[in-house]
DNA sequence: TAAACATTGTTATTTTATTAACAATAAAAA
DNA sequence: TTTTTATTGTTAATAAAATAACAATGTTTA
């Protein structure tokens, strides 16, 4: 299949998350209105993506909610585990490691990297930190395709630039430095700064 | 002047960020494809949300940074401060908060508010922790008009309808939940899992 | 059974966002 | 001084994303 549009796995993956939530519910069919409407957003939007990754319903009763939860992991998840590390394990680091921690089974959390002598070798939210001098050796030995990057500004050019050396195939990063990768790594960064201020701006003018 | 496109909104913030970056580096002035370079946007993208806001450079000499920081800031910040509170002071919510405070003149991070004894009436993160009781007192008296809501996903609802009640106009949601805001009340939603299976997504397909 | 209905998958249309094109302009070079 | 050059602001063109329209299809109900 062609690659999908980044928005449209923005989206699976939320109708993924949304979908479970109904699966504990103990709900097994669910309409393109009502997901959705829990997402806020249109029937066709839901459809149109599920279109794309040619998942089909049974006519009238709905999307079969765990079949859709498995398709949507067929298209957007990879065959074996991608396994993640975080770098940098301060405050943001442990926030993320505990939230995301044994939620996806294809995508898996294995180590934390740190350089602060108090951390290393401690399991901190659930997750071994390892020292940052053992980087290479252990991305290597623990074939970690995916750096979370949560150190201190200062440090993100350097960190981000080793994780590829030692390679790392994707980067989310959290540090307020943007970064320069080559092509070949994919690159998301997030900064909540710009999501406050966007929320302030649009609260500002009321009008949206 | 007419609302900003979001995705303009978002970019202004990262230039602002960037440029404050330039100025600490004593640099003064910059061309429109530098400061591209620095975010990996088109310098087309830069002339042209920067011809939104009507702002004009020097010429030959590009951009005065301090001015177009001032520029910017007259655009998309409030007039008066506005005061941002943080729901649920745990991991997430110090990380945050440790990243944010005093970050911005305009955005005033003012108080957070909890439930735990053990955090009330304390300073976490640079920011008094308030006991979520007095939330409705609170939000009035400290003119309290954002919301960052990073309590535990059961509390999501609950906690956003009372800051809502209480007079908040705007949210950012790191929580998974998604809300359902009544028009009028600004909502920005963030889930890393989102971000974290995009970027697995395309190290996958590595066709981007 | 036949008519009305609800829901889907898909194509067509509209809207939004990005990129390209280019004339205008002043600095630098000849 | 004149020419070349670098850079800008803006309009025009393209691309991407969202929405609307609608035929198809079984379900319900009259
Ligand atoms: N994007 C966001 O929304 C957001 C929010 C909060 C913080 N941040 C950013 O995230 C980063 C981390 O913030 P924090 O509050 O967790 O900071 P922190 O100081 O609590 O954590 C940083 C961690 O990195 C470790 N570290 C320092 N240098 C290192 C190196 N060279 N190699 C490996 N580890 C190293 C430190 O020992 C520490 O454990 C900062 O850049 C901050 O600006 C971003
Ligand atoms: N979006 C993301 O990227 C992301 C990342 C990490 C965590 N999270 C989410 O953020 C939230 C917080 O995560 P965390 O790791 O900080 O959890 P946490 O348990 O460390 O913190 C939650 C805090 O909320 C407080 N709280 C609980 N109920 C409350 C109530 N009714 N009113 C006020 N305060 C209350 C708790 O006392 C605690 O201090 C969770 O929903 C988590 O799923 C999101």
């Amino acid at each position: 299949m062609n690659t999908l549009p980044a928005k449209t796995v923005e989206r699976l993956s939320e109708y993924r998350r949304t979908l479970m939530g109904c699966l504990n519910a103990k709900r097994n069919y669910i309409y393109s209105h009502q997901l959705a409407s829990l997402l806020h957003i249109t029937a066709v939007q839901v459809r149109r993506d599920l279109m794309l990754i040619g998942y089909s319903s049974v006519l009238r009763k709905g999307y079969d909610v765990r079949e859709l939860i498995d398709t949507i992991g067929r298209i957007i998840d990879s065959e074996e585990t991608m396994n993640v590390a975080i770098i940098g394990i301060g405050n943001l680091g442990r926030a993320v490691a505990g939230y995301f921690k044994g939620k996806r089974s294809k995508l898996n959390l294995v180590a934390s990297f740190d350089n602060d002598p108090q951390k290393v070798n401690k399991v901190i939210s659930g997750v071994r930190c390892y020292p940052y001098q053992e980087m290479e050796k252990l991305m290597g030995e623990l074939n970690i395709r995916i750096a979370i990057l949560t150190v201190p500004a200062d440090y993100a050019r350097e960190t981000a630039e080793n994780t590829i050396r030692f390679g790392i195939k994707g980067i989310l990063n959290f540090t307020t430095v943007p970064l320069n990768v080559p092509s070949g790594i994919f690159l998301e960064e997030y900064d909540m700064i710009t999501s406050m201020e966007k929320v302030a701006y649009f609260v500002k003018e009321n009008r949206f």
